[in-house]
DNA sequence: GCCGTTTTCGGCCCGACTGTTTTCAGTCG
């Protein structure tokens, strides 16, 4: 773990300590946003630090600033010591619990000497925690429930799992309303997705509601209200809220909903200055409501370019739309092709000639063709024979198919060793080289990744984090290392928005993008579901602030600057 | 604890829902 996370973790631990223990909550809200800021922050903390810069990142003043130097310079930090003492061990994790908050954790440990998971369980069962003031029986039962989600580990789902969900449950309520959309982390295309957000209007706003909640897909209804409810359903446990809002406060219901909290708070900050109220009903000047039937109109009376849903993040977009700097980020539009699609040859289940005939109709000027090597059995790898085919079908194909090349591209396995998995008089006929590790998982990961990088023929990395091959004891990989390792040897990394999860993921983008490393979205379709994937890796990359010059997909495959070419003369 | 085009004090986003209460506290997003 690197510093920025190991300090944001500290900080988050400080604020539920105080929190727990009653402290001002302006004060606790500060360390939540310095967590916030450092776990998200592109830079390295002791760069920022030994350069005397601490202060110049948002949300930390003096006191964080200390702190960090205390804990850079001895590991520890007495505030955090003393924020936690007198606390047992453990009982602050059950604040993950849902419907548990910091007041009545704090209530059952100092009347009941509740002090873990167990003693929590034992008050709920012989009725003591009801019995407390303020408590009683629907609250319990309530916490209750919330154990069970805990236990069953309510984990953030990747964004193309959750999107065929929305997409049911939209479907299902179209016919009753008159707008209906996704919002929250969803339509901020966040790699995951912890729940989901919809939103609509129309005319009979109860009925929606009475509808949305009996959907055969519901486990559990968890609200239920005038304007919101929220339930459980029963894929992967998902939480789905759904807010039910007139038609004239759509843009601001929908920018409200949309987020993330920490860009609507400063927003909302930006408001206040100038004497605006915004909430997800309009924006309000006294009681006069001078916006909120689009989410442009919102933006436009804070002076504001309207920002893509992408970028919410309190991450200098608003900075960016004030001085009109923000940057123009990848289009789907813009992709001229794709590199990384399997065909028959190996768990692709599309011959090659579908594959280019469907990558024709989506406008793509060409498409990568990339099976794998010998090595990876399972996967039907390709030996040099059967390489030899694909490649003589490919040319074939080329001849008859106009409007659209196909490229003989390859993900060769990164062998225990750090080698490749072809000589490289094999990898010098291919139009370009993809490397990736799929064996192996607990043997030097980050070593290997970096070895396969000297190879001159290698032009991309895929799944550098390997988060599709780990889930596995043992595997550990150093993502900075690779990137800064990239970056130096001219190798492009791969985003996978829908194999590899947390990958990629949008911080990495943006500290790609200022670090000067190419990427390539790779769809790794095994399948003709390219598109779909296409739209997952954009979200992504959108996020990072990526636009069209980074990214390998947009150029035309003439003027690609995969690392050989640019290596080359 | 941070922050400043009302800047060194006095603010800090705002509202829905629930349950316990009889006006509001806690939790959530």
């Amino acid at each position: 773990m690197n510093k920025n996370q190991e300090i944001a973790e500290i900080f988050e631990k400080i604020a539920d300590a105080l929190e727990f223990k009653g402290e001002n909550l302006f004060r606790v809200n500060a360390y939540r946003k310095a967590a916030r800021v450092l776990s998200e922050l592109p830079e390295d903390i002791e760069e920022l630090w030994k350069n005397g810069k601490l202060e110049e990142i948002p949300g930390i003043g003096k006191g964080m600033a200390e702190k960090i130097e205390e804990y850079l310079k001895t590991g520890k930090m007495k505030k955090y010591e003393e924020a936690i003492s007198g606390i047992p061990d453990g009982l602050l994790e059950l604040l993950n619990i849902p419907n548990l908050g910091p007041k009545t954790l704090s209530l059952a440990y100092k009347k009941l000497n509740v002090k873990n998971l167990d003693d929590l369980k034992r008050v709920i069962e012989d009725g003591s925690l009801a019995k407390l003031s303020r408590m009683g029986e629907k609250k319990v039962e309530n916490i209750k429930k919330g154990i069970q989600l805990y236990e069953e580990g309510t984990s953030r789902i990747p964004l193309g799992i959750a999107l065929p969900i929305v997409e049911e449950i939209i479907n299902s309520l179209k016919n009753l309303t008159e707008k209906i959309a996704p919002a929250g982390s969803l339509r901020r295309m966040k790699e995951t997705v912890g729940d989901i957000d919809i939103l609509a209007t129309g005319k009979d706003h109860k009925k929606i509601i009475e509808k949305f909640t009996s959907l055969p897909m519901v486990k559990d209804v968890l609200a239920k209200g005038e304007t919101k409810a929220s339930v459980i359903v029963k894929q992967h446990n998902l939480q789905v809220d759904l807010r039910v809002i007139d038609k004239g406060c759509y843009g601001a219901a929908l920018q409200y909903f949309t987020g993330s909290k920490a860009h609507n708070i400063k927003l909302r900050g930006m408001a206040k200055e100038k004497g605006l109220k915004i909430s997800e009903y309009g924006v309000f000047k006294g009681d006069k409501k001078i916006a909120g039937e689009t989410e442009e109109e919102v933006y436009e009376v804070l002076g504001l370019k309207w920002i893509p849903p992408e970028l919410r993040e309190d991450r200098g977009e608003v900075e960016a739309a004030l001085k009109d700097e923000l940057p123009v980020l990848v289009k789907k539009e813009d992709i001229k092709g794709d590199f990384h699609v399997h065909s028959k040859y190996s768990d692709g289940v599309d011959d090659i000639r579908k594959i280019a005939e469907f990558a024709k109709k989506l406008g793509y000027h060409y498409i990568g063709i990339c099976d794998h090597s010998k090595t990876s059995k399972i996967a039907g790898g390709l030996d040099e024979d059967a390489l030899k085919r694909r490649n003589e079908e490919i040319d074939r194909i080329n001849e008859e198919i106009k409007g659209i090349k196909v490229l003989k591209g390859m993900e060769v396995d990164i062998l225990q060793d750090g080698s490749l998995d072809y000589p490289d008089k094999i990898l010098e006929e291919l139009d370009f080289v993809i490397a990736a590790i799929h064996q192996g998982f607990k043997k030097n990961v980050t070593e290997r990744i970096k070895k396969a990088m000297e190879n001159p023929f290698v032009d991309i990395i895929a799944h550098p984090t390997g988060r599709l091959l780990s889930g596995r004891e043992g595997y550990e990989v150093r993502i900075e290392e690779i990137m800064e390792y990239a970056a130096e040897m001219g190798v492009a990394l791969e985003i996978n928005a829908y194999f590899d999860r947390l990958d990629l993921n949008d911080i990495n983008v943006l500290k790609a993008k200022k670090m000067g490393i190419k990427l390539a979205i790779g769809t790794d379709a095994h399948n003709v579901g390219m598109l779909r994937y296409m739209d997952l890796g954009i979200g992504v990359a959108r996020r990072g602030w990526l636009e069209k010059e980074n990214l390998l997909n947009t150029y035309e495959w003439e003027d690609v600057p995969l690392r050989r070419r640019r290596t080359k003369k």
